[in-house]
DNA sequence: GAATTTGGCTAATGCCATTAGCTTTACGGC
DNA sequence: GCCGTAAAGCTAATGGCATTAGCCAAATTC
């Protein structure tokens, strides 16, 4: 009685309910057969375990991600372009606390691909600057850490004082704009002879 | 017949061992008793319960990272002192990548004083540039995010570039002094007239 | 309308955490 | 040197979960 209309993409929806409404540890293959009112077995049916169940969960929390941070970075550039991409980022892992999370470790194979393509966000979002070569790919990925830091600290509850954190994420994305702006200088210094 | 000697301290040293060598998921009450030599409930007269224990390991990894910052900053001060502490961070996270995961989604009340301690030795590496009060907290959550971000994706095998990782980590810790020695600049410009 | 594929089911297995209750060992006081 | 007690181990039992195997009904297709 193919009656609950499951599919691999349904069961994936629940999947990300329960992370919401319950948190990462929460999602098991039997949680999710109880919102699908359907048996445990069942859903071998549309997915090959939990490992797949996770990695696909994943993979869906990375395009939603990449989608909000290529429409952060469409029609700006430059510092503009990085703070919206940042702001978009954090505001994505502040709403989903528990959906964030589930990135922190996913397995990577599944992610691996999803991930790429939020690379190229990043990647065209510091085209402005001007980086070539490696000196895009440094870029990238300090910018994966400062956001994904942050992000997962928040998501956690790390955070635990009360000043603002706003203006802590402004004083990181000043560290970005300003570190790739002088950029140059700081390769230079490095060969510089004394010290 | 109390002969295995073990004792809370012990059961935590062999669930590093465990973390080490076959992963955070691999850390089980199970295979702690099999290398103690001993039934799975014996470990219950040592520990609470798996989440206890879990918690009790966050701590020690805590620690042992609160050393190595305290160490890389003895003797330091200002960039000198930054650069050193991001380093000692990232070599001890590189040098132990499971034992690092496991802290990325530690129980929060277990860990949050051994984290309260790092935090003061932050504090402590960024003294020479004179933040007062809410700078200095906002300068701190910014090093926090950066080293951890960074440590996090370097030990889950996130950067799969074949660039330099040096090369990343020293443009990271570049945007950081920058963006240090600049901060003033950005709440100035912030509060500008005309955008 | 019949055949095949699909998606559900029950039953069974095994691992793990946890609890309860028993037993033996080590040790401190006499 | 003996004895009582508390600590540290044990076995047995329970329950949750993932996973596999094999069965059966419903939908889809010809």
């Amino acid at each position: 009685m193919p009656r609950a209309s499951l599919s691999p993409g349904a069961v994936v929806g629940l999947a990300l309910r329960i992370v919401d409404e319950e948190g990462p540890d929460a999602l098991t293959l039997s949680a999710v057969a109880g919102r699908a009112g359907v048996a445990t077995p069942s859903l071998y049916k549309h997915v090959r375990g939990l490992a797949e169940l996770r990695g696909l969960v994943s993979g869906r929390v990375l395009a939603e991600l990449t989608e909000i941070a290529a429409e952060a970075v469409l029609g700006r550039s430059g510092d503009d372009a990085l703070r919206a991409l940042m702001d978009g980022w954090r505001s994505y892992a502040a709403r989903h606390p528990h959906r964030y999370s589930v990135l922190v470790q996913a397995p990577l194979p599944e992610t691996a691909e999803a991930g790429d393509r939020l690379v190229g966000v990043m990647l065209a979002a510091l085209r402005a600057y001007g980086l070539e070569g490696s000196a895009a790919i440094h870029a990238v990925r300090c910018l994966r850490a400062v956001t994904h830091g942050f992000a997962v600290l928040e998501a956690e509850g790390a955070f635990r004082l009360a000043e603002d954190l706003d203006e802590s994420y402004a004083l990181l994305a000043h560290m970005v704009v300003s570190g790739l702006r002088t950029a140059r200088e700081m390769s230079a210094a490095d060969s510089t002879p004394g010290r």
